[in-house]
RNA sequence: AGAGAGAUGGCAGAGUGGUCGAUUGCGGCGGUCUUGAAAACCGUUGACUGUUAAAGGUCCGGGGGUUCGAAUCCCUCUCUCUCUGCCA
């Protein structure tokens, strides 16, 4: 959720901002939560006024009946009784104006960061960079769901019947290979500072909406009714509330921290041709990385993520491209995004195997993470950054895709220590 | 799952209706002393809101209630601990 302050203090950034996120009549929205705003303030004035009033009379009463003096108490408890319909009238107006304001203000999105383009569509997103080269493969490569078969690594069907749909089982060597993966990520994010986490994979209500998938994204999450819990959509949403309500020393930042997880969503409405095979599951794994940032530091940190995950792509030898989202394809929660896509030659297209994110306060607001300045005392809201390193599906997929000959699948040399195989075949 | 106890500031731990936002200890910070450090002593040390700054207001697990007044009484939810049961 936005600051009402920033949208007080920098009215013209944040509809800038806004309408970047293509959000309909911003400054609209805007000038409507400012005006809320101060209707509020002025409500919860009076309202403390006559707070004050009560309670220096209340303590009167507690002195007159020490002193014996009964009958001034009876009196000016009959007085101060009359008092508390009006407090309690604008006790009824203050909370009323607090919804109205926690209305105007939950509907609106994070603001854009200056450098993210405009646009709607996914096309509109630019490239910012490109790595590998993205050639066509021979007339008899495989897309993976043809792969997964010839080889018997990963098994749809029987997934199917022991669950559903978009919850495969892997097998014998596609096993392997995920586990590998999982390693491999965790190893690398060890190495570049990231402390290791297993974080649970069931969630409350206070988390989903502390990261920000509820309270309008519930939807697209697995929910345990009888236990109020859901099924995590990445490992973001445990991670990121690990720091909810702390108030952190300026010296311990950034927090680095990385954790390994199954992913569940349940992407109502969004099946189709092209999410075939792998492309798109109920269940993933997913190692996530996670930072907590000084506000002054959270753009260059998210350069080092990038790059971070970039370079994990080239241990894997995989030919990719950094995306930077426009402002209309971006999630309501981000300020800045760079999706990293790999090219998969057999399906000729790119595959988002990464996102990499800066949500400024947005988050943090929500979930009072802070920190307290050395010099003013002062508290203040963090920065949080996510990003997928990496997430798995996908990789296998153009892992098996890009890596197929005729007779097999070669293993990039990086992940043979890992699976104890160079060849799937 | 059953029985009981409990939830207070970074931690420990007082406080059962009237200056209690909260005694005290530890820790933290500042200072005195010291060549330096330790010890000792003195001071300081929660969050949110509000204001130019103040004043003021709110917060003692969450929510609701009683009362002129609640950390303190009542209801409810959640969680923790101990014992019993069960079990990776």
């Amino acid at each position: 959720m936005l600051q009402i302050q920033s949208l007080r203090d920098e009215t013209d950034r944040i509809i800038k901002g806004l309408e970047k996120k293509n959000v309909a009549n911003a400054a609209e929205q805007v000038q409507n939560a400012i005006r809320i705003d101060s209707e509020r303030r002025e409500i919860q004035q009076s309202l403390n006024r006559i707070q004050e009033e009560l309670n220096r009379l209340s303590g009167n009463i507690g002195g007159l009946m020490k002193e014996g003096k009964k009958e001034e108490a009876e009196a000016l408890r009959q007085k101060v009784a009359g008092m508390k319909v009006e407090m309690k009238e604008l006790e009824e107006k203050s909370s009323a104006s607090e919804e109205a304001l926690y209305q105007a203000m939950v509907v609106l999105p994070n603001v854009a960061h200056d450098s993210v383009p405009k646009g709607k569509t996914p096309e509109e997103n630019e490239v910012v960079e490109s790595w590998g080269e993205a050639k066509d493969m021979a007339d008899w490569a495989l897309p993976h769901w043809d792969l997964i078969t010839k080889y018997d690594i990963i098994d749809f069907e029987n997934g199917n019947k022991v669950t559903g749909a978009g919850f495969p089982f892997y097998k014998g060597k596609g096993a392997k290979l995920q586990r590998a993966l999982i390693n491999f990520f965790l190893d690398e994010a060890d190495k570049a500072g990231y402390f290791e986490m297993q974080p649970p994979i069931l969630i409350n209500k206070d988390s989903g909406y502390g990261t920000g998938q509820l309270p309008d994204k519930d939807g697209q999450m697995y929910h345990a009714q009888d236990d109020g819990l859901f099924l995590i959509p990445t490992a973001e949403v445990p991670i990121t509330n690990y720091f909810r309500d702390t108030i952190i020393k300026e010296s311990e930042l950034p927090k680095m921290c990385v954790g390994y997880t199954p992913c569940f969503r349940r992407e109502a409405g969004s099946w189709g041709a092209h999410v075939r095979g792998l492309n798109r599951l109920h269940q993933f794994d997913k190692v996530e990385i996670v930072q907590i940032a000084h506000p002054d530091q959270s753009y260059a940190i998210l350069e080092t993520m990038r790059k971070y995950v970039q370079g994990l792509l080239e241990k894997l030898e995989l030919p990719y491209r950094v995306l930077r989202l426009c402002g209309g394809d971006m999630s309501v929660t981000s300020a800045l995004t760079y999706d990293m896509e790999v090219y998969s030659a057999a399906q000729k297209r790119w595959l988002e195997v990464s996102s990499v994110s800066n949500f400024e306060t947005y988050q943090a607001n929500r979930l009072k993470l802070r920190a307290k300045s050395e010099e003013t005392k002062k508290t203040y809201l963090l920065h949080t950054l996510n990003g997928s390193a990496l997430a798995l599906p996908r990789i296998v997929a153009a892992l098996l895709e890009n890596n197929q000959t005729e007779t097999g699948i070669k293993i990039p040399a990086v992940l043979q220590k890992y699976t104890g195989f160079d060849t799937i075949g």
